[in-house]
DNA sequence: TAGTGGTCTAGACCACATC
DNA sequence: ATGTGGTCTAGACCACTAC
């Protein structure tokens, strides 16, 4: 049964997920059931194993199946709440808003890493970075805060970088590429400097995302971002 | 060059992967470069096709590369700044912290659904809906406020639920699965309801996540939750 | 229109966890 | 011990799009 009908010549693996999600949904197949083994859908559906294999993976990886090895398949008891998340690129989404790009050093000086950032970072507390700290503006308007710590031992060209023309983090970028990132998502009340600096009541609500940056030698740099208030990120 | 080593017997792909993005962060292949065809790769590494191709999907997914028909495989310009966030369980997560879980229900009652939760969901303002306030415990201290809204069409046996001894999220999570999820989050100041119920001061910074969930036939539930301040969500 | 990635197949062997 | 998923292969055809 539930044979692939007139399909579009591919897309049979996203068929056979479409369907198996199908019954999932519609309660064929309950929540901590066994379904059938790869070689018996094989079948059912006419196609290769490895086409089966490669669907529900796709379902495993969205969290609505579990698959152990002789254990076979089971429909997830509880469905994984995940969501990816995307750092939007500040000028990018400023400029698509409509409003001209702008930013401002605030300070840039070598100063010895606090504790707190070098524990993200997996430094020692101490050690001479690159600290800078930046407002992005939409025209005149601040938008969002930036404070930035450079492992110099990770990319020392970025001595010689004039960030007054450049921002920090496209120079980044474009200059040491990163493998690993890891990132964290709070919320904060405004300081009396962040409030100054984003042109807001003292106490206003922000969205901080912390965000650190490693490639295969070691931590390239940690950043805190800190939005406007109201600012919304949304997630996939 | 580069054969696979003395390989695990399985992991060529990881292997493959492994070894361009070693060469992409050693700037051997720069951002914007074109990097050699999966036929070339399959003779470089001494693999099937089917095995470099899914190397480079992984890191396409991964954002490292960017991949085209006709126009071939470019190192990406600007690596997609993506991370996955997980919305915990807070039951789960206050048992692992070592308290005794509990919860207790503000309000739950039919009412016509507000325009931004109607937005949310695709319904139309002012339909009837579930409408339900909880508090999440750690031990006796209030961790998270839920504010919840269910459409009854798409789980009809919701009215018969007693959520005063269920928690209404693992509820819906086991009998009316879904398939798709929105998710965005901000930041916001406790208004005065809200420090009461999680017994901090009014204005105190709320980290706020807003979830939509759908199945196949349309929205199930649309739910806001408040973090206590000082909160936390760590993405991958 | 031709080169590139996307997908599928049929078969094989392997790793692993349960039975 | 054995059944299940994980992965690989060699070959094929197709879809897209830059040229």
């Amino acid at each position: 049964m539930s044979q692939p009908p007139a399909m579009p010549a591919s897309a049979k693996a996203l068929f056979i997920a479409a369907e198996v999600r199908r019954r999932i949904v519609g309660r064929e197949w309950r929540q901590g059931d066994r379904i059938p083994d790869e070689a018996a859908l094989a079948v059912t559906f006419g196609v290769a194993r490895a086409t089966v294999n490669k669907a529900l993976q796709l379902l495993a990886e969205e969290g609505l199946l579990e698959r152990r090895r002789r254990a076979g398949t089971r429909v997830a008891v509880d469905p994984a709440r995940k969501a990816v998340l995307t750092v939007p690129i500040v000028r990018e989404q400023i400029e698509a808003a409509g409003f001209p790009y702008g930013h401002r050093i605030i300070a840039s000086r070598r100063s010895p890493l606090p504790a707190s950032i070098a524990r993200r970072m997996g430094l020692t507390a101490g050690l001479t970075a690159l600290h800078l700290r930046e407002v992005h503006y939409a025209g005149n308007r601040p938008w969002q805060l930036e404070d930035r710590w450079i492992n110099p031992h990770a990319v020392p060209e970025i001595e010689a970088v004039d960030f007054r023309q450049l921002n920090s983090n496209e120079w980044l970028v474009r200059n040491a590429p990163y493998v690993r990132a890891t990132m964290d998502v709070s919320a904060a009340n405004a300081d009396r400097r962040e409030a100054r600096l984003l042109d807001i009541r003292q106490g206003q609500a922000l969205l901080i995302v912390n965000r650190t940056t490693f490639n295969d030698i070691g931590p390239i740099t940690s950043v805190r971002l800190a939005f406007q208030p109201g600012h919304v990120m949304v997630a996939d």
